[in-house]
DNA sequence: TTCTTATTTGGCAATTTAACCAATAAGAAA
DNA sequence: TTTCTTATTGGTTAAATTGCCAAATAAGAA
């Protein structure tokens, strides 16, 4: 491909990217409320540990989280609230898609 | 998997998924400042039309943009200035992690 | 009509992702 | 010490993604 090396696109996709799977979604609006540790997200997501583990490797490289060690447990964090405003300003998105879809319909 | 079927998370990381790939928000943030047609954002972005063509399906799925048809282009806009917003949300986590990064050196 | 241009779609190969299980590491408690 | 708990890492497999080329489609122009 012809690279698209612009390095603020890179950085911002590597975020958006990490953003975008549901369960790495859900994680992110868990430990904004409240931070959680993994057993305490493994049991609410329903995964097998090593896969919330992962989930969580990949949001901590994006820079997304920060961890607070307790004895053997790790809890996660949102390491900057302006992901929450991120998420928060997709709204005008979704009504208006709403919007499309039930006036499709008619 | 376990699985998050919250239709909200769903659709948040449909659109945030479709975010997250280099070309693609360089595709966004290209129409948001000015609509395109392929062949325009082809020539930028330096891939095959094929290649550019199907982002641009893989972002309209994603509600994240428009079309308007002019002759045999198709010029693509964003749907949503919204998009923006997300986007600029993220500059201070990416400011965060810059200073983490200068501050790790020393 | 035929030709040309713009775009989309189909197909393929290479790469990446995501899930699980198993093994390992690091602490805490017995 | 050993044992138990929590979390991470390694390995494997299946599925999804990404890129290009080639073929098909769509809309004008000749």
């Amino acid at each position: 491909m012809g690279t698209i090396d612009n390095p603020r696109v890179q950085e911002l996709s590597q975020i958006l990217k990490a953003l975008g799977h549901p369960t790495r979604l859900f994680i992110i609006e868990e430990i904004a409320k409240q931070p959680a540790c993994v057993c305490e997200l493994k049991e609410r997501i329903g995964a097998d540990t090593s896969t919330v583990s992962k989930h969580l490797s990949i949001l901590r490289n994006a820079g997304l989280v920060d961890i607070q060690k307790a004895g053997t447990m790790v809890y996660y964090s949102l390491s900057c609230s302006c992901v929450e405003d991120c998420i928060q300003a997709l709204y005008p998105l979704i009504k208006l898609k709403q919007k499309r879809y039930s006036d499709m319909l008619q």
